[in-house]
DNA sequence: GCTATTATGTTGGCATTGCTTACATTAAAG
DNA sequence: CTTTAATGTAAGCAATGCCAACATAATAGC
């Protein structure tokens, strides 16, 4: 048995602490080599006392990454407020996955696509924000049905899949060595391009004139 | 001491099988779940036999990658071969994630950012294909210096990172359910407004010029 | 205030896994 | 034919996820 004597048995805050010093261990270490036992001696802990909080590793994860949501809306609402357009938002993004690479990969990582909506409260919403600063600057109806939805769905996904591309490609260093480092900055704020309905683009769907 | 009169001592191709049956592993169980010892077992061989061929399970990992790295390689050419221009290969990269999407995922993910140059021979080769297909569509000189290769650096950034947002988007099933599913074929197939340099995208460029 | 209940943390333990060391078998080189 | 290197095996350690039984503290009902 332990000498305890200064420390209380209950640490009162042991789940908002293990979120904490996960985000810095996976950082740190990895997402793949975090230990939750590791975690708890870290917390000072017994190696089994997490589980008063989380079902499993996986779900520790899960939390994890809605925390990482949460952090992402909250950036993206705070540039929303002070009057950011789409570049803005785009640089935004892209400063959140700077900062937080490890966080941003477990985000959209293969776990969260079988992880059960409920756990996920703050993704929703920091996709919704995306979404409607998108239509907005696109001159998008958000709910529209039949054709125009399914036309706002698309240019959704091209402008999401560019900026989430371009985060991904910069943070996990797959860019190629021997080309010149590129823009990232620069490259996010070009997100416009991707959102609003470019005559070009539409008429390219359905002619498409180049090459 | 085990019955192994009717097999041979040496398997003889454990390293190919065991590429082989860690691909249908990865995409059965996931990449965190597999082992090497369950791969092992499956192979009919004792469990540290794999440590003949890779030093380690990241090792392993990497040359799992490597293969798929081959493989898209491979589809990219057959695709140039058969004249395809960039919305071909936009189509066949998206095919070739959707149809290996553990796979891909592996094949971009956290390990291969530190992983050694050397081990990774046929990424350098499917991204030199992709990049010179794209600048062969946008007029672009692979090796070109300066302004010039940074701007080259620039643009097969963006059209790499939406192709591989775009599909990232997709077999991670990130993509909103609120929303219609999106055309991602065609979508993909729009990589060519990526690539060629728009003359609106390259205005805008100039008007901010750097940072 | 006292007690019952619930939330939270501990201890011990089992199975799985990665990986190391020492040894066995076979193929290939000389 | 002998030697050597390549390949596979056996035994075992340490770390981890997770379960079951128990301990302590906070809280609610009376």
């Amino acid at each position: 048995m332990k000498d305890r004597s200064l420390e209380r048995y209950h640490h009162g805050e042991l789940k908002e602490e293990l979120i904490r010093l996960g985000r810095v261990a996976i950082e740190r270490d990895g997402i793949a080599s975090l230990s939750l036992r590791a975690l708890a001696a870290e917390a000072g802990v017994s190696k089994t006392a997490p589980y008063r909080h989380f079902p499993d590793r996986d779900a520790f994860l899960v939390a994890l990454a809605n925390e990482g949501f949460r952090l992402l809306a909250q950036e993206l609402e705070r540039v929303l407020a002070e009057g950011g357009a789409v570049p803005a938002m785009g640089r935004a993004y892209m400063a959140f996955a700077s900062a937080h690479p490890a966080l941003y990969r477990l985000m959209h990582s293969e776990l969260l696509a079988n992880a059960a909506p409920a756990q996920l409260t703050e993704a929703r919403r920091s996709m919704q924000l995306l979404g409607e600063s998108l239509a907005r600057a696109g001159g998008w109806k958000l709910g529209a049905d039949g054709e125009a939805g399914r036309r706002f769905a698309n240019e959704a996904a091209a402008a999401w899949g560019y900026i989430h591309g371009l985060v991904m490609l910069r943070i996990d260093r797959l860019f190629p060595a021997w080309l010149p480092e590129p823009d990232w900055e620069g490259l996010a704020e070009r997100l416009t391009a991707h959102s609003a309905p470019r005559a070009s683009t539409r008429r390219k769907k359905a002619a498409r004139p180049t090459h």
